[in-house]
RNA sequence: CGGGGUGUAGCUCAGUAUGGUUAGAGUACCUGGUUUGGGACCAGGGGGCCGAAGGUUCGAGUCCUUUCACCCCGACCA
């Protein structure tokens, strides 16, 4: 992409109303804008993103055996009258009415409208396990949405169940989808902790959460720092008036605090704030019963499917990343998730010579399938360093003054480095850093 | 849902206590010139129903009423 042709509307200062840091500079660098309480637009920068960490969760799914599907959006009140959860999901569901007055609500969730998909189409033992998946919009209309991407109320979500003949084997599937989440957010170059939580309302035995670790994560967990142990606080002590006080500390504050216990592997333990990106569940039989969801089993017997659920916060993981990985600057995008990887920054648009090896280099990368922009923009040198600190692209090749002695530079945008590399070695090095 | 706050140019904000020429600044944008390695400089220019509706008044950004929106703290919540 040609920066000149590109709309990504950058600006120097954050609106007021963003406090986070993935908030502000996901603002300033034009990935995202705010459209009301909770709801975003992508802009083009942050629909690229938005659609690379969906094609890793994709990816990682479909090659652990998940099939992906795609629910309606707006669903009929009656799917939640049957379930209850009309009733107890209360306000969060948005709901309105067609033209015929009739009532639907904006999907916050979806086991019931997947537990009616496999109703009556998958009847017998011999078609199980099977585990569904799609990667939607979901509504949920927040007391109060905030953090720009993390608390929104329309927000994209990977939503996952599965559908077994047997306690164990709805185990094995959860322990799969743990070890599967693992890998998306290792290659989504995340810090990050599984931790036990607690089943809360939802029920089931089993609860497990992914968080990423950042200071300004919202909930509090307990990680040891030799193993990759970890657990919700409310998991580990059952006095409320203590989860409170600690859920009230500030990193700063929790940094202080040592946990007297010891983890099982013997190493210590400490405090951490996280932001909860995944979350998988053992369901049991809870919305199959509802729903009078069965199969026959070996005996014939009509047996309600054991299941499981699984989440990602596809939308929430953009600005995870971010609240991860800044500085004072602006956006530092891992390799997998930045909207481009390289940028090739023309110092002096005036200087023919630069402008020509900017083109070559920009058609070569091209040519490599390289996720490439060309800042060919009449700006100067400090402006365009600046608004590709700010956008985070790991990689600018600077075409400058040092062409004169033959040589270009390489800011790495996370070591803040500059690299002197020869013209003509140039496209080596970019081949050797991605 | 309880408490607090804010709505004036694309963005950040003055102006509102005490009503009074044609509503301001910075930034962004447009034109011309100078500049060209860390968000440049000079000159000129465009951009506003002062969130909306109603009221008081000779006169309302400013006072009154209603309403909408957004933000923060809390409760709630994946």
């Amino acid at each position: 992409m040609r920066r000149s042709r590109a709309f990504i509307p950058t600006a120097k200062e954050a609106p007021n109303d963003a406090t986070l840091p993935s908030h502000q500079f996901l603002i300033r660098a034009g990935f995202i804008n705010q459209q009301g309480a909770g709801l975003y637009n992508f802009m083009p920068l942050g629909k690229i993103v938005l659609e690379k960490i969906r094609a890793i969760v994709k990816e990682e799914l479909d090659s652990a055996g998940c099939n992906e599907v795609q629910l309606s959006f707006v669903t009929p009140i009656g799917l939640w009258d049957r379930s209850g959860r009309a009733e107890t999901m209360g306000k969060e569901m948005l709901r309105i009415k067609d033209r015929h007055e009739n009532d639907f609500v904006l999907s916050p969730t979806n086991e019931e409208a997947m537990v009616e998909l496999v109703k009556n189409r998958v009847t017998s033992y011999k078609d199980l396990p099977l585990n569904l998946y799609q990667i939607n919009t979901k509504f949920r209309d927040e007391a109060r949405p905030r953090y720009g991407l993390l608390r929104g109320r329309e927000f994209l979500m990977k939503d996952g169940y599965s559908f077994h003949a047997s306690t164990e084997d709805m185990v094995r599937e959860f322990d799969l989808m743990e070890v599967t989440y693992k890998k998306i957010f290792t290659r989504l170059g995340l810090d990050f902790r599984v931790v036990e939580a607690d089943s809360g309302a939802i029920g089931g035995e089993g609860s497990k959460e992914f968080h990423v670790l950042a200071d300004s994560g919202e909930d509090t967990i307990v990680v040891c720092e030799a193993c990759d142990y970890g657990a919700n606080i409310e998991t580990i002590f059952d006095n409320e008036q203590e989860i409170d006080s600690l859920n009230e500390k500030s990193y700063e504050e929790l940094q202080t605090q040592k946990l007297s216990e010891k983890c099982t592997c013997g190493g210590e333990l400490s405090f951490k704030k996280g932001i909860e990106v995944g979350h998988i569940f053992q369901l049991g039989d809870k919305y199959s019963s509802a729903l009078e969801a069965t199969f026959s089993d070996e005996n014939g017997k009509p047996k309600p499917f054991e299941m499981a659920t699984f989440g990602i916060g596809v939308s929430r993981l953009v600005a995870a990343v971010i609240e991860q990985n800044h500085d004072e600057n602006g956006c530092i995008w891992t390799k997998e998730t930045a909207p481009y990887t390289v940028n090739i920054m023309v110092s002096n648009i005036k200087d023919e010579e630069q402008v020509t090896l900017g083109e070559e280099l920009y058609l070569k990368l091209l040519g490599e399938n390289i996720e490439v922009m060309f800042d060919d923009r009449k700006e100067r040198f400090g402006f365009k360093m600046k608004d590709a600190e700010l956008i985070g692209f790991p990689y600018t090749v600077i075409i400058g003054k040092e062409l004169a002695n033959g040589h270009v530079q390489v800011y790495d945008r996370k070591t803040k480095e500059k690299t002197e590399v020869k013209i003509g070695d140039i496209f080596e090095k970019i081949m050797e850093l991605i």
